[in-house]
RNA sequence: GGGCCUGUAGCUCAGUUGGUUAGAGCGUCCGCCUGAUAAGCGGGAGGUCGGAGGUUCAAAUCCUCCCAGGCCCA
């Protein structure tokens, strides 16, 4: 025995590692050797790029730490480049910030304890937006750490900037390009707005979690009376309830439903007999009011529109008359009856609605309030009121000219500023608008060409996005962010309107280049109005930014600062091969790349986008960092490991689109640990233990003659093709539920039918082909597994193939194309019956109480294609411990046949008829033919129209196969040599007990002390020779019952056997 | 209030163009092999597919309504 010489080619295996560790121990190994830089540069970009696959990395904002989300992402944005770059494609990885916009003011402004336009103006612009700039890559470091802890591969050294002057002349020349196209234009929006921190808030903020809170405000009902018609017989007027008083004196419309039935009703006032209408189900609630009121009609609101009422007050009554649409009843889609009075006033300059039916309507927009919620000059009545203040007053004037129907308070819940607590208005503001509506129809178009994953995303969420697109308001009235590139007269006189697109033109103009694009600099690029004579009106930026997400919605250009530099690199990278980001992104990043590159390029920017579900907490609530309903992802990978947590992420639904429930103990994470880590490390230690033993070099090799072994290569060769066809079509969750199915059969079939050749003795110091056949083939297999699944299992992958080759990493190799020739899909069918039959008999012992190491007589497989199992005899005798294995076709013994109709082919022709056929079947009423066909219930069914399955006879030991057409019977009679063989088994297990309570490694020979129950110890000594064999024994003591007195040296061991007591005394001999 | 999505085993989720006895993993119960792995293996139980109607020879799947939850827009 020359095992302990043998030289050791692989290296020692810790069985159960320190995952956390082993990976920060791979993960500093790339640092130091520049895996990720090499893993691109030995893969040449070929002419033009075409051997790039192009990646984009949506920029993330860097004021807050990631989470489980953005790690989802990241690992997708990791695996599919990691496989390409496999597959022989560059793919460059560059990471980019996104710098800009309110997250990144609203920090400023809460850590400067400035807030609001107002506040901000007087600190001074030029120190905010500074402190902006360093406050926007505070938490780059922290991304950077969560990012290679993830073993996520991307380039940050060369990182992309939106706040970097390249970056932002790309911007402002892509604005250009809009105003040039015509899709560029200035409108009003109605924004929530804070009177108090006088600025606009966006979305986000007002959807902040206490934004929102009761408040109680005047809920009034008015008179509208309209102008007389002919077909009038009396005065009449509309009811209209609304809870923002101080919107009345901007009324410039009233709304009905056209399809509501509103009620006229007929009272007695002051001035006689009068009409109102409202809407008829609203009629109740103003019992008071007009209980003894006659309904004298009814009305659909369509009839309605169309008509003129007298305004309310009369500071707009220009707008209405002849010359004016405003004063008019409009017809609008969203009226409502169970508030109100189904009749809705109109102020554009305040409501979203409001103002979009009015555009409709051609009505123009009026906002007669200031930045700081007064009413200006416009109003005089209330001029320099604050609006809630007016309310009061307004309300007193309306019931002293008799149009106040009723006054009641409203208790509602109302959005407020998170900064100052006060009550939020909706207020128009002067915005940029791009003409999307312009864009749709060929945005739409060109989606067609972009391969969604999951499909249903781009025909439902984004082709539906894309049909209902309005136009995209651009700017934002803040101050830290790409100005909008726009430079008006400041003397309406003498208009003009200039839009820059490069510095090179504001230079021309302006006779200086600006070094910063940012306010306040530019703001300072003022000039004379070249279309004043008179030389006094000036041409001054227009005081808007631009919205963040037009920043990185242009990131396919201007990241290379394209046009100006690396025209011919875009040409060559864009559109780009694969993008991923969360659903809720077809809103955000992938639409505004969309429409961009619509009108840009009149070509989409991406060929292929995942777009992932949204990750939720225990019970189906959002993550929430108060609420510490997640563990911070560094704490897992501290805890249990990178490799885990992207398992678990990318295996779950989330990948295709599906929400992801975690759990908030990271069981899952440890699921996968346990479900896919450590089997596969489990294989490698088993390789390296039994190679290092034995000194046995493995090599890349396929041809193999043993079954086992094709057997594990077929699979294996289908592994392969199956990973690179779900990894081509981005089905990330598929690749991995391939894996573990592999995993199952390499090490609970493969590997463990395969042991013994493993341990085999080697002759002579030389290895016999079949154990050596073996060695190469797990060798081949661990290999290949490595390669395949390292862009899921980068870290832990990397680990084994470095043992198993020596080689630097795996993610320096190339896709394995060695087992192509491998493949054998019925060798693979035939083992998967052969597993089939195994599992049903054990089975069958299992539910007949005949343990598995009692060797049976034989087992009887019946049924059809018995020859097929012929060749797989020895496994299956061995696998459920049969002495012999019997085929037959003969059944009758045990089952009998089913008729098993197939619906699916017989339906379309027999249709009605089928329920006679099903019940027939399903009473055994039924018969074969002659042809050999079958006839039931008077119908002839063909081949293919029905199966013959097997059903087990009452009574009868037996199992059917899955597939029902083939049974397994046991004997179960023992004989006494089965007994005594068994016995002997259940000392060999006791004994190898031993061996591993005494610490032995598998290789050594023992001497063995048994005392034992009288029984087994005859039962041993019928079988010494394998007792001696199994346990590696080479001198075997045998003594009486629970001798006490096993010779010293020995290491003793309790066991019970047979219910009775035993010692085992096992000691290692030298080799 | 409107739009979109989801509802399948205790939990997390699959379920192809409607077609046989609705699947997987985890958990649970029972058992077991083992000279790699008890952080293992095998087997079993567990579902009136959210509810009610409808279409059909046939519905988890298609249609309508309702209920519950989520997202988006008001």
């Amino acid at each position: 025995m020359s095992r302990k010489a043998a030289k050791k080619p692989y290296p020692e295996v810790d069985p159960s590692p320190n995952w956390p560790a082993l990976e920060q121990a791979v993960l500093d190994s790339w640092e130091r050797d520049g895996t990720f830089q090499r893993s691109i540069d030995q893969r040449p970009a070929g002419e033009g790029g075409r051997n790039e696959y192009v990646f984009y990395d949506g920029p993330p904002f860097a004021n807050g730490l990631p989470h489980h989300g953005h790690l989802v992402t990241g690992y997708i944005k990791d695996i599919i480049p990691r496989y390409q770059t496999l597959r022989g494609r560059r793919v460059e990885r560059r990471f980019g910030w996104d710098c800009h916009g309110l997250p990144v003011e609203m920090l400023a402004e809460k850590e400067l304890g400035v807030a609001g336009h107002k506040a901000i103006t007087e600190y001074g612009v030029g120190r905010f937006n500074e402190y902006c700039m360093s406050s926007v890559f505070r938490f780059t470091g922290e991304w950077e750490r969560y990012v290679k802890r993830s073993a996520r591969w991307v380039d940050f050294e060369n990182d992309y900037k939106t706040l970097e002057l390249p970056y932002m002349e790309s911007i402002i020349w892509a604005v250009k390009q809009l105003h040039e196209k015509g899709l560029l234009y200035e409108g009003y929006k109605v924004m929530p707005y804070s009177w108090a921190a006088e600025t606009v808030l966006s979305n986000f903020e007002t959807r902040m979690d206490d934004a929102y809170r009761d408040r109680q405000d005047p809920a009034i009902t008015v008179r509208f009376e309209l102008l007389p018609e002919s077909g009038d017989e009396l005065p009449t007027d509309l009811l209209a309830w609304t809870t923002t008083p101080w919107t009345l004196p901007s009324n410039l419309a009233l709304a009905v439903g056209p399809d509501l039935d509103y009620s006229v009703l007929e009272t007695d006032g002051p001035d006689g007999p009068r009409r109102v209408i409202l809407g008829e189900e609203t009629v109740a609630k103003y019992e008071k009011e007009f209980g003894d009121a006659r309904r004298v009609g009814s009305v659909k609101g369509a009839d309605l529109v169309g008509r003129r009422y007298r305004p309310l007050f009369p500071f707009f009554e220009s707008l209405g008359g002849k010359a004016g649409r405003a004063f008019r009843v409009l017809a609008a889609d969203f009226i409502e009856t169970d508030e109100g009075t189904g009749v809705v006033h109109m102020a554009p300059g305040f409501g979203e609605d409001d103002m979009r039916v009015c555009q409709e309507n051609d009505i123009p927009t009026v906002v007669p309030v200031d930045d700081s919620g007064r009413f200006t000059a416009e109003v005089p009545t209330w001029q320099g009121v604050q609006v809630f203040e007016a309310n009061k007053p307004i309300i007193r004037d309306l019931r002293d000219r008799g149009l106040l129907v009723r006054h009641e308070t409203y208790s509602h819940s109302y959005p407020h500023c998170w900064r100052t607590d006060q009550p939020l208005i909706y207020k128009a503001m002067n915005s940029w608008y791009v003409k999307v509506t312009d864009l749709r129809e060929r945005a739409g178009e060109l989606n067609q060409q972009i391969n969604w994953v999951p499909s249903n995303v781009r025909d439902g969420r984004f082709g539906k996005w894309l049909e209902g697109a309005i136009d995209w308001s651009i700017s934002r009235n803040r101050f830290w962010g790409t100005p909008i590139p726009v430079w008006k007269s400041d003397d309406p006189n003498y208009p003009r309107i200039d839009v820059y697109g490069s510095l090179d033109e504001i230079e021309r103009d302006f006779g200086r280049r600006p070094n910063n694009l940012h306010r306040p600099d530019i703001d300072e690029f003022v000039r004379p109005n070249p279309d004043d004579p008179s030389g006094k009106s000036m041409m001054r930026r227009v005081p808007e930014v631009l919205d963040c997400w037009f920043e990185s919605g242009a990131m396919p250009f201007a990241q290379v600062h394209y046009p100006f530099e690396n025209k011919e690199w875009f040409e060559n990278h864009f559109p780009a091969d694969f993008i991923v980001e969360y659903v809720a992104q077809t809103r955000g990043w992938f639409y505004t790349m969309h429409v961009l590159a619509t009108a840009l390029f009149d070509r989409p920017a991406f060929s292929n986008a995942i777009c992932h579900g949204v990750i939720l907490a225990e019970g189906g609530r959002k993550l929430s960092k108060s609420l510490r309903n997640y563990t911070d992802p560094e704490d897992i990978f501290r805890a249990i490991g990178s490799d885990a947590l992207r398992w678990f992420l990318v295996s779950s639904p989330i990948v295709r689109g599906g929400e992801l429930t975690i759990a908030e103990d990271d069981s899952q994470v440890r699921d996968a640990v346990r479900v896919v880590i450590n089997p596969i490390w489990n294989a490698w230690y088993f390789f390296s233990l039994y190679a290092n033993s034995d000194g046995v070099e493995a090599k890349l090799r396929t041809d193999s003659k043993q079954l086992l072994d094709r057997y594990i290569l077929a699979k294996t060769s289908a592994l392969v093709t199956g990973i690179a066809e779900s990894l081509d079509a981005y089905d990330l969750s598929g690749a991995c539920q391939r894996f573990v199915d592999h995993l199952d059969a390499l090490n609970n079939w493969y590997i463990r039918r395969s042991r013994d050749r493993f341990w085999r003795a080697t002759l002579d110091g030389v290895a016999d082909p079949d154990k050596q056949d073996a060695y190469d083939t797990l060798y081949t297999v661990l290999v290949t597994l490595c390669r395949v699944v390292s862009p899921l299992l980068p870290i832990i992958t990397e680990q084994i193939h470095r043992g198993l080759t020596g080689e630097e990493s795996v993610h320096l190799t190339d896709w394995p194309t060695l087992l192509d020739d491998a493949a054998d899909p019925q060798l693979v069918a035939e083992m998967d019956r052969v597993r089939s039959v195994c599992s049903a008999a054990l089975a069958l012992r299992a539910s007949e109480n005949a343990r598995v190491r009692q060797p049976l007589a034989s087992l009887t497989v019946a049924g059809a294609n018995g020859a097929l199992l012929e060749p797989y005899a020895d496994l299956i005798e061995d696998e459920v411990n049969v002495k012999q294995l019997k085929l037959t076709s003969d059944i009758d013994d045990y089952a009998t046949f089913r008729l098993q109709v197939n619906s699916r082919a017989l339906g379309p022709r027999l249709g009605k008829d089928m329920k006679k056929v099903l019940a027939a079947s399903k009473q055994g009423d039924w018969r074969t033919l002659e042809s050999g066909a079958v006839e039931v219930a008077g119908f002839e069914l063909q081949e293919g129209e029905y199966e013959l399955l097997l059903q087990p006879k009452d009574g009868v030991a037996c199992e059917p196969l899955p597939s029902r057409d083939a049974i397994v019977v046991l004997d179960l009679a023992l004989t006494d040599d089965l007994i005594a063989e068994g016995r002997a088994r259940d000392v060999v297990r006791a004994v190898q007990q031993a061996r591993k309570e005494a610490d032995l490694h598998v290789s050594d020979r023992i001497h063995l002390a048994l005392a034992l129950p009288d029984d087994f110890r005859v039962a041993v000594l019928q079988f010494s020779e394998y007792v001696k064999e199994q346990t590696l024994a080479t001198q075997l003591d045998l003594r009486p019952d629970a001798s006490a007195e096993l010779a010293a040296g020995l290491s003793v061991h309790e066991a019970t056997l047979g219910g009775g007591a035993a010692r085992v005394g096992v000691a290692r001999v030298a080799a």
